[in-house]
DNA sequence: TCTGGGGTCCTAGGACCC
DNA sequence: TCTGGGGTCCTAGGACCC
């Protein structure tokens, strides 16, 4: 079994721990230079209040319902946060962070109080504890895979009679659920695939679970078919404890004031670009390659300006100064006068873990071990003939069958290439 | 007047290689 | 010995997540 452990309202939560007099009070957090509103309690959803709309929209009705209105401090949150997961991995035998909200738990082999199917307990206990040390507020899903524990979870915030706690561990219990559940509320189902699953008459989560996951894979992909077999209740998806280094480092802000200057541009960049090394040398990581944009405003007047560029380092390096200098020559490069512009970004891209400094061939090797092996069984062919290597359980097996092999639905593709440029 | 800031994985297709 | 099926590597872009 997993759960996934998911704060409500996370960062309207963590302001309230501060001030418990806004306890069951509509509470709201804004974005970066108090532009949107990206959280609200459910009292304040109660008034109708969207989630990443605009704050001058919303204004008048926060004011007339007297709702506390906060601007974001993600240190307090990622504090809090830290906190609830600390808690978690006392709780639990495996913790997956999946987000600064939401972690997975791996229940295999664990037993709560010695018996077997007590989750539901197991459940409330990891509510209460969380709520008395920390005061964040949560709701538990438990089932057999990490989808459908997701799934739980969303039935456990909607459902007030579950108290904030949903165990499905007999699937069959649940169809009459599923059967009402639309199919974007799946992990996985965004807009795009649940349009496209309307027209094949796919609308309810009953209706994807029933589906043929072959099927599926042959008319979208592999994730979506995975997807299906993992609401049949078979487990697809890995269980991460160690989180991996980020693959890109992306650091962007709208600005409070439009810039208008070269200066000021160079000047936001430079500002990204240090806290963006700065995350790097946290991973230990060394970029290849520096990205920028910078835009105007969809919203503003006359024709919109969107700049972006991306060049290689001489060297991979995590040194602000030369990530700062690359980025600054391409502002130079790509800027246009006379315009407003509205936000703009650095990304770090091609990330490497090595120092490039201590190059060691067989580090490399091992590190690319697909392409390390065949470019062996090619040398070996090319001195003694073509396929005198034979490779794979069973003699005679191509060795390209490992590859297709870890491709399959059961296991994630672990060689997708990091790409270049990856900006909006 | 005022509209978030991060990430991930997958696929398709072209050039090239063995 | 030679072909060619099927790899690699790369990029753009789409879709998804919180």
């Amino acid at each position: 079994m997993f759960a996934l452990v998911d704060c409500n309202s996370c960062y309207a939560s963590c302001e309230q721990i501060f001030r418990p007099d806004l306890r069951n009070k509509p509470v709201v957090v804004l974005s970066n230079n108090d532009g949107c509103v990206v959280a609200r309690t459910k009292e304040a959803k109660a008034l109708g209040i969207p989630n990443i709309e605009p704050y001058f929209k919303v204004r008048h009705l926060l004011e007339k319902h007297k709702v506390a209105v906060f601007s974001s401090n993600y240190e307090l949150y990622g504090d809090v946060s830290a906190r609830v997961m600390t808690l978690l991995r006392e709780l639990a035998p495996q913790v997956e962070i999946y987000s600064i909200d939401e972690a997975f738990l791996d229940l295999h082999g664990f037993q709560y109080h010695q018996m077997e199917h007590n989750w539901r307990d197991f459940a409330t206990h990891i509510r209460s504890t969380i709520w008395q040390q920390v005061r964040m507020p949560v709701c538990v899903g438990i089932a057999p895979t990490k989808t459908l524990a997701k799934l739980a979870n969303h039935i456990a915030k909607k459902s007030k009679k579950l108290n904030g706690v949903c165990v499905m561990d007999k699937l069959e219990d649940w169809e009459k659920v599923f059967r009402q559940l639309p199919v974007n509320k799946i992990w996985g189902v965004g807009r795009n695939l649940a349009a496209r699953l309307s027209e094949l008459d796919i609308h309810t989560v009953q209706d994807l679970r029933t589906q043929d996951s072959q099927l599926i894979q042959k008319q979208f992909s592999v994730s979506l078919s995975r997807t299906v077999r993992e609401l049949q209740g078979i487990n697809c998806l890995g269980f991460n404890e160690v989180p991996s280094n980020k693959q890109q480092i992306v650091v962007t802000r709208s600005f409070g004031e439009r810039i208008t200057t070269l200066e000021q541009l160079k000047e936001t960049v430079s500002y990204y670009g240090r806290r963006a090394s700065e995350k790097l040398r946290r991973q230990n990581s060394y970029a290849q390659a520096v990205s920028i944009f910078f835009e105007t405003s969809v919203h503003d007047k006359g024709t919109r300006v969107f700049r972006q560029g991306c060049r290689e380092l001489a060297y991979p390096s995590n040194d602000t100064r030369p990530i700062v200098e690359l980025a600054v020559q391409i502002i130079e490069s790509l800027y246009v006068h006379n315009q407003r512009y509205y936000r703009s970004g650095i990304g770090l891209l091609d990330l490497v873990d090595t120092n490039p400094h201590q190059h060691n061939l067989w580090d490399e090797e091992q590190s690319d071990k697909t392409t390390g092996l065949m470019q062996m069984v090619d040398k070996i062919n090319r001195r003694f003939g073509r396929d005198s290597v034979l490779f794979g359980r069973n003699a005679g097996e191509s060795p390209w069958a490992i590859k297709r092999e870890l491709k399959s639905p059961d296991y994630t593709t672990r060689w997708s290439s990091v790409p270049k440029i990856k900006m909006r």
